[in-house]
DNA sequence: CATGTTCGATACACTCACGTATCGGATACG
DNA sequence: CGTATCCGATACGTGAGTGTATCGAACATG
């Protein structure tokens, strides 16, 4: 039945590309057009493939988006953890602590709009509910040790529960994001709501130790 | 061709009935499976029509999003109308005038997701990115002057640009209420990032005069 | 009361995406 | 070199949503 003796190998990397390559056009697609507005039978198109493909490797649209949020949180994080250790090892003044934000780069445009999207649809479905906030617990683990050393390397300590401070920074950042989007500029541009504000907050929500 | 002599009073005014009907409805069915994943028919069955119905008043699904978007963004405006005039005869202590901002109730759960799913269409449509544009532009242009004044009547004056202002304190609110939904909670939760962090943003963007 | 018009309901044809069942080429293996 | 298996392509049938064309009831009007 389930004979996988010898193909170990060779046939299950192929198989894992064109599954790459399914997600890949996934994220592409569902960006460009939101999740339910997209056709099983674009994203299999963007790939180059048939729909065979994609029942060949996939059950429903909905797994396909629960394994795209998956990998691409999983490279999120990834890049975080690049990005912050290296950020920490320097001993700069506030502003450029804030420039380092950006350079993380969370969001382009079709992470911004994939991420909308999850917002959105975990609006109605609990499932994904608990899967954003997973994430973003995630993310929170990540960038808080980030920020409170960055601080404590300056003689500063949060005044605020950190969750909040992290919070408030995340929600200006991304409104930041957004609003660059929109008005059809680049996602992080350094002229944005995000480069005049975020100084700002982070001193208003610190003190000296 | 046109004839519209006898007809002006009752016909009409059913007619526009049934039109509101269809809004209504078309609110509450966009919010709850959001916009592209909605149906013409959802939207009558909702109404208590079928499609002749929506055919006789509406062209296509997209006129009908646009129509519901003018219909929100007037009664928005309108309900801050109302509170603001209110809150700014009042001379209450800061952390009241924050409280104000929950009374205006900008977003219960069908607004916020009506809101989401604009702002997500807003990254596709150049047309309703202006339309976006414009309504913030609208809402900012209500909220400037009575945060100045309100700020003004406690001996205060606002050291960055309003609109800044303005913006940040509107992306946590509005980070605030998308938690609180998610989290199954009430939109305007008291006890919310908002409460703990709108006062702090506030007088972190000001100064005595 | 008769007539015309308006507007929502009904019926129908059409398209599109879906899911399944089957096929064929490539690859691993004896 | 023959054979089995894997996996994507192809070819259906099906259901749902759309838009149009037509119908009929309610109401205004003379």
């Amino acid at each position: 039945m389930k004979g996988e003796s010898g193909s170990v190998g060779t046939l299950k990397r192929s198989r894992l590309a064109t599954r790459e390559r399914l997600l890949d056009a996934a994220g592409a697609v569902f960006a460009e057009r939101g999740f339910a507005a997209s056709t099983i039978e674009d994203v299999c198109e963007r790939a180059g493939f048939t729909r065979g493909a994609f029942y060949s490797n996939f059950e429903t649209k909905d797994e396909l988006l629960v394994q795209l949020l998956d990998r691409e949180e999983v490279k999120l994080l990834e890049r975080f953890n690049a990005a912050v250790s290296q950020a920490l090892q320097a001993t700069e003044p506030l502003a450029v602590v804030v420039e380092r934000i950006y350079d993380l780069q969370p969001f382009g445009a079709d992470n911004y709009a994939l991420r909308a999207e999850l917002v959105f649809l975990a609006l109605k479905d609990p499932k994904l509910a608990t899967a954003y906030q997973a994430a973003r617990e995630a993310l929170r683990a990540k960038f808080g040790p980030f920020l409170i050393a960055a601080l404590a390397a300056r003689g500063l300590r949060l005044t605020v529960d950190p969750i909040d401070a992290l919070d408030t920074l995340e929600a200006v950042f991304e409104a930041s994001v957004r609003s660059s989007l929109i008005a059809g500029g680049s996602p992080n541009d350094r002229g944005s709501l995000a480069a005049r504000m975020l100084p700002i907050i982070v001193l208003a929500v610190s003190a000296p130790i």
